[in-house]
Formats: structure tokens, sequence, C-alpha cells
DNA sequence: GTCTATAACGAGATAGAC
DNA sequence: GTCTATCTCGTTATAGAC
């Protein structure tokens, strides 16, 4: 999801487009904004790739197969379901603190200019998403290392959808902080000891 | 919100200019489109509206106010906080079934490249909202119409991006009714009590 | 208040030399 | 694989007739 070092110059491509998508959104930024970041010619971008939707395309694959690799590290690196919620979280933080927004997050509110092909691939990446959740909250509830009410698919899309309202919110109000308090609620709702049980505090954030 | 009808030629340009705000986003719709709708000539739109920031500015002040308006209907049509909230709740899931995004969340994404004066208005729309919330929120507690952990500040927040998420991946995914699910999940943070559901949680002890 | 006409610019995209 | 040059179209915006 970051730049690579020493990369070709597809992958470069990607990279500036990718944060151009992230911060302007598809249909405001172009390939001069593209050629310029690299010092290279318009037409030269278009060796790449041809169209504006296949540059879309590839930055939008890379993307959900990084975000996928990401999912798969939180597993390797640790056995608890509350725990993997947190870096789950922390994903989204991540992007917030590179003043981006999710790329599919931006790309869902401009979804009804894009191609055909690009749409699907934005779905594909919500259903990724709310697929690894839904696996690691039921997971979680048998092992009763998370506690919630309603189906875990209900759950993981909740999830889901709070934190991509949380990172636009935080971006459209300046407040990025809010991001923090909307991350403790969402994952409040999941801890053992938020419902129903006494509650371990006021809301207060944890250390990150 | 919704068009008026017999309105003046500036506020039925308003009335096309919100919609494709609010399903195409800021950068994606022109004044050729505004003008094919109302079947007039680009020039007298400028006529009405010199800039595109200051359509766009108009427009978010309409919003605004007519946002204001529904949030004082609420008020007076009932006084449990509980019922206001799930009205407020109604509120944003109009706006899925007339197929559009809030419009301010739709302008949070678009939110780097547009002028000032727009960005700041934005930005008012995300503070007068939560600023509502809290007092609905802090009211209710005060008369144990609902209950909630944490600071009203902060559920207010929460409740404000859970609902701007929620709009957004339901339209990003193609899935409309994980709407329904995501605002059924964040009026259970906050109701005493089940309702059809499990929401009633499994430990029974209540907070504060 | 709406129109025609057009300016001034930037967009995505292509041809063909090197 | 990158370049120059160009095409075509759409964009915001303005001038001035009616």
């Amino acid at each position: 999801m970051s730049a690579r070092r020493s990369a070709g110059t597809a992958e470069r491509i990607l990279d500036v487009a990718e944060r151009l998508v992230q911060t302007r959104g598809f249909n405001a930024f172009s390939y001069a904004d593209v050629a310029e970041a690299l010092g290279v010619r318009k037409a030269s971008l278009h060796h790449h790739f041809a169209t504006k939707a296949d540059l879309g395309l590839a930055v939008v694959a890379r993307y959900r197969q990084a975000f996928l690799a990401s999912l798969a590290e939180i597993e390797a690196g640790s056995e608890d379901a509350l725990e993997r919620l947190e870096r789950y979280v922390e994903l989204y933080g991540a992007v917030l603190r590179r003043k981006r927004m999710c790329l599919c997050g931006m790309l869902a509110a401009d979804v009804s200019t894009l191609p055909g092909s690009l749409r699907r691939s934005v779905a594909e990446f919500f259903s990724e998403n709310e697929a690894w959740l839904k696996r690691t909250l039921e997971e979680g509830r048998k092992r009763s290392e998370v506690r919630f009410t309603g189906s875990a698919a209900s759950m993981a899309a909740f999830f889901l959808s709070s934190l991509e309202g949380a990172l636009l919110v935080a971006r459209g109000s300046g407040r990025p902080q809010e991001f923090d308090r909307a991350a403790e609620q969402v994952l409040g709702l999941v801890r053992r000891a938020a419902r129903g049980g006494r509650y371990a505090g006021s809301g207060a954030g944890r250390p990150r």
C-alpha cells in the first residue's frame, strides 16, 4: 500500500495515481498530474496504461492485493480476535495519518461516474473486507475473545462502513482526531467488557 | 431538501446542481449538465451563479438550511430522544432511497479540490449535525430514554460518521440494503433494550 | 433574463520519430 | 520506452445582441 523503492515505471505510475485518487478522487486528477509528478510526458503514461480506466483498474487491483496482504500479516502476527480487529482499525488510522481517504471509499463516492469494471472491483474490495471481518468476528466469538450482538455478517458490515465514514468525516470536518474516537466506539462494540457488563472506562482512548 | 414546485430559475438550478453533486460529485458535473437538464443555455446559468464555486456554495447553504429545518421538524414531532434519533437515521435512509449520497458526505470526499469557502461550509454542516445529536443524546440520557457509554459528543460524532459511511458503502458495494443493517446497529448503541433483535445483550448490566 | 458566439484552457488519447 | 506534436472534445467563463 505504500511506495516501493526502485520500482519499475509502471509501479511508480501506480504509486502516484493511487495517491491522487485517494486525495482528490478519480475525476479530479489527470494524466498531466501524474506525468508532472514523475517528470515524464503524458504520452509515456499511455504506453503503460492505455486509458484512464485501465489505470484506475490497475490501481484498485494492486490496492486490493496489498490490503489482503495486510490482513494476512495481521493474522500471522496475532491469534487474538480483538487484537486482530484493533490492527484492522489501525490500517484505517494509517491511511488518515497519510492524509488520504481509503482508495475504495473514495471510489465509492465517484461510483456513478466509473466504468463498470472499476465499479465491480470496488465492490469486491468491500466484499473481501467484510468476509475477513466476519470470519474474524465469528472465530473470536467462539473463543470468547470478542462479544457482540447480532450476526457476524451484520457486525462486519457495520465495522467496515463505520471506519469508512470515520475517515470521510474526519477529512470533511477538518478534525482528524475524530477518527480515533470513532475507532474507539467501534472497537467498544466487540470488547467483552464494553457491553452488557460494567464498562471499563468513560470512553477514553487507549494507546495505539 | 426536495424539489420545490413552481420555483424560480435560481431554485431550479439549485435543485439540479444538488442532485448532480449528490450523485456524481462536485468535479464530475458541469454547467452543460445543468443547462441540458433545465433546457437553457450555459450562459444563462452564469447570470444566476457567476462561478461554479458560487453555485456550490449556494447548494450547500440551502442544503444545510433544509437539514436544520428537518431537525427542527423532528423535535416538533416527537419528545422521545430515541424516536428522534430513529427519525434522524431515517433522514439518511431517505437520501439513499433517492439513490444519492449525503451532499456533504460527497463533498467531504472532494474536499481537497474545493474552494476554501465551500470547505468551511461542509465542515459547518458536520458541526451542526453533531451539535444536534449531542444535545439529543444528552437530554435522552438524562430522561433515561436512551442509554450509552462515553460522552455524548463522542457518540454524536460516531452516529454521524457511521451513517455517512453506511451511505457510502451501500452505494459503493451496490448493496443498498446494507444501510438498514448499519442503521439498526447504530441505533442499537443507544437503545435501552431489545426490539426484535438481540440488542439487549447477554450481560444485562446497566452502565452508569 | 436569456440568448449566440467565442475565448482560453485542460482533458484523454493517438501517430509516428527516435 | 519515451519523446514531440497534434487531435478532438469538454470545461469554465465572458462579451454583447436581443
